[in-house]
DNA sequence: TAATGTGAACAAATTCACAGCC
DNA sequence: GGCTGTGAATTTGTTCACATTA
């Protein structure tokens, strides 16, 4: 078998979640040319995405919504239960908790974590606040995802815990790179650095804009850009 | 200038956040071996990276800790600050208001609207929530960047009229493809997504390991589970 | 006949490897 | 001598185009 790209992946992911909305809508059919529409994609890379695993259409006909979907289902492993446990209670831990869209697939936050004393002993959606020193025995190799979100400077040593008690996949939203051994999925959320993105491409149209106002290409007005740090900002520290 | 990937930029920022630490541990200068591998990427990919903007380091001896760093604000449109307008006050949009470390680098939340009555006119970290209707009026084309956190099926249309009201950038948290015309610039924050991935990774690697103790290819492996699905599963629905 | 599944063509991104410079 | 900057080679991912089949 070909390896299977991320980008395949996460497509599949979206298809999947379409997909679901088609039966309530009477729909029980779908041509790869549509699913591409409603994902923003184009119907070859549906049918690619979908060929790395199995043939799943018919011909002249397309694609019956509700085998589909199980396929899909049973390729990203979403027919099992996963057990997921929540390292860091504050403000973003308890939004992820309380955001009931995520766990609709079968997976279920059974374990949460924190080191502040206030919170400890809290109930947060039913699940009652362990201190962060009971990580190891707590998790007793009965959870295969974690969510850290905790801030940057714990992160990395939350992650060593979760590994050696267990933990094979890691969504990591604190804004660090964390460093797995071999074997740990990992897949982070980094806010910043989504924003940073729009900034650049918001700074870019405007450079684009300009360039086609002053009659320059492109290169140069951002290579200007580019230069304009302040050349011994040395001394600026 | 080549068309930027992507990627680079989001290395970028990145670099960014990695070469800020550096200055308080009295680091001036770094080598893009150093910096590739506290960013987990190469060192070859970190110069690729810098060489579309421009050169900013010196052969032998690697680059200034300082000048990169402003040279990459700058480039990523940091120099100036944001206006950011958050819609849904919701549990995330809260989480997401008040979690200071992604408006260190001049975003500023200064907006917030919801449709919920019994959320307008609070105030959530020092902004008072606005009603949803006030959107248009409220936003006036002061505002380049709006963060979406309104469930999915409130999501097409909130951006629909950002769009209207002038925002050039969006960052949608909402588990759906939003539909936007040339220009306004999408990213897209989707948690569902991130998990299946982890799914899809840890399934598979109870597949590698079948394979692997079964004897058999993964490849076969792998299509037998991707035909898994009930063959006739028309009647389930 | 309409739409899939797929090799082959193409495009994009990454890595290599080395000339050039501090 | 050590490390950058970059064209060329390679790898990875996407799109095309068409034979195939329900």
């Amino acid at each position: 078998m070909k390896k299977v790209p991320g980008s395949t992946v996460t497509r599949l992911s979206v298809y999947l979640r379409l997909l679901e909305e088609l039966p309530s809508q009477g729909v029980s059919t779908i041509a790869s040319e549509e699913l591409a529409t409603r994902a923003g994609t184009t119907a070859a890379q549906v049918r690619k995405d979908l060929s790395f695993f199995g043939t799943f259409g018919k011909r002249g006909l397309g694609y019956g919504v509700v085998p589909l979907s199980s396929a899909l289902r049973s390729i990203l492993g979403l027919e099992r239960k996963w057990r997921v446990a929540l390292v860091g209670a504050g403000q973003l831990g308890r939004a992820l908790l309380g955001h009931a869209e995520f766990w609709r697939q079968g997976f279920a936050i059974e374990a949460v974590f924190d080191t502040d004393p206030r919170k400890i002993g809290q109930r947060c959606y039913g699940v009652r606040v362990r201190p962060a020193v009971e990580l190891e025995d707590g998790l007793g190799r009965g959870y295969d995802i974690a969510i850290v979100a905790v801030p940057a400077a714990a992160a990395q040593e939350v992650a060593d815990r979760l590994v050696a008690a267990g933990i094979r996949a890691i969504l990591n939203f604190a804004p660090v790179k964390l460093q797995l051994p071999e074997g740990v999925a990992l897949k982070s959320v980094n806010m910043a650095v989504e924003l940073e993105s729009l900034s650049f491409a918001l700074a870019n149209a405007r450079v684009a804009a300009l360039a086609d106002a002053e009659g320059k290409r492109l290169d140069e007005v951002l290579a200007s850009i580019a230069v304009a740090a302040p050349p011994q900002a040395k001394a600026a520290e």
